[in-house]
DNA sequence: AACCCTGTCAACCGCTTCGAA
DNA sequence: GTTCGAAGCGGTTGACAGGGT
């Protein structure tokens, strides 16, 4: 039997896309809407597989994509994301407005890995944009980002990727999710949640896309999901700070101001199996809407507690 | 000027997951 | 419950540009 190949490689064209060629997938997706991707190169008239269209559009035609130019922010953010989360790029591009899990994917690659690696960290290391970046030119007109706030979200559902919670002694797997990693938080991530505070009115990119999360579905949600999330790390949660009650986890009205008390508390400590745990949740939150009233100083903080700690 | 080396990043590939039939 | 198509994901590749010799 065997799945239906995605496209006849002989029949598609591969490689670099024109410029007509973006032309003509972006108005089609424009006209009729993303999906249908195997059928798209037949239907726009594209002599490519469905995939490769799916890609170029989300990577590049898309609307709102930027592109090259990370802010020390972003730059900062991918760094605790990665740090939290491993090789998880849609997840944490799903968390940059404007951004491709496959930029930051190729960013960290190319430059943050590297950084990541140097046993000597320098305060305000040289950014390659700011260095000597040399700029490709591009094939046609990377577009505008016409609106900044508008993130780019993946689905981003899971992971092959294992997530590995710390043993006790701090020791932490390739790929895991990192969250004792002590030579970098403070010196380059330190100041991560300040920023994403402080810049919070001044139209930050790494600030806007905050603004686009809904609190109380956000947090309701994600704590209703908590109760399969206490299953695996609960005991630890529990034993260790009563942060979390099952049972208050089960019973839906109290979990919004549980997890806002969580959030908001200044002698929180959480194992960080525990806090890794509820970030995963948090970051997993696949529904988040713009909400003007949402008080970035607390978005921001399941990253700043995990630095206040340090 | 020619060649080599290195870094960057768009694109490809194979796999997994989801959802509909 | 099973199958299969569609979509999504992360790892890898390869073309290209720029710097060095």
């Amino acid at each position: 039997m065997g799945r239906r190949p995605c496209c006849a490689k002989e029949m598609v064209k591969r490689g670099a896309w024109s410029a007509l060629e973006d032309r003509i997938l972006s108005n089609y997706v424009k006209a009729h809407g993303e999906g249908k991707w195997r059928d798209l190169p037949r239907r726009a008239g594209l002599s490519r597989c469905g995939k490769s269209c799916r890609l170029r559009w989300l990577n590049y035609l898309r609307p709102g994509i930027k592109r090259g130019n990370i802010s020390t922010d972003e730059e900062e953010l991918i760094i605790r994301l990665h740090r939290l989360l491993g090789n998880r790029w849609s997840l944490i591009a799903g968390r940059l407005p404007g951004r491709t899990d496959n930029e930051i994917k190729n960013y960290w690659n190319t430059y943050l890995s590297k950084k990541s690696q140097d046993k000597t960290p320098q305060k305000g290391f040289n950014h390659p944009d700011k260095e000597k970046k040399p700029v490709r030119k591009s094939t046609v007109e990377v577009p505008k980002a016409a609106n900044c706030s508008t993130a780019i979200r993946t689905k981003a559902r899971r992971s092959t990727t294992q997530v590995v919670l710390p043993e006790e002694d701090g020791k932490e797997g390739h790929q895991s999710i990192k969250t004792t990693d002590q030579s970098t938080a403070a010196s380059d991530g330190g100041i991560i949640g300040e920023n994403l505070s402080s810049s919070a009115g001044q139209g930050d990119d790494c600030s806007d896309f905050l603004k686009d999360f809904d609190s109380s579905e956000l947090f309701m949600s994600d704590f209703l999901g908590q109760a399969d999330l206490l299953q695996v790390h609960g005991e630890g949660i529990k034993e260790n700070n009563n942060l979390i009650d099952k049972d208050m986890v089960e019973n839906n009205s109290s979990t919004f101001s549980a997890y806002n008390n969580l959030l908001s508390s200044d002698d929180v400590i959480l194992e960080d199996s525990s806090y890794a745990a509820i970030l995963e949740s948090w970051l997993d939150c696949d529904s988040l809407q713009p909400n003007e009233d949402l008080e970035i100083n607390r978005l921001a903080c399941p990253l700043d507690l995990k630095e206040e700690r340090k």
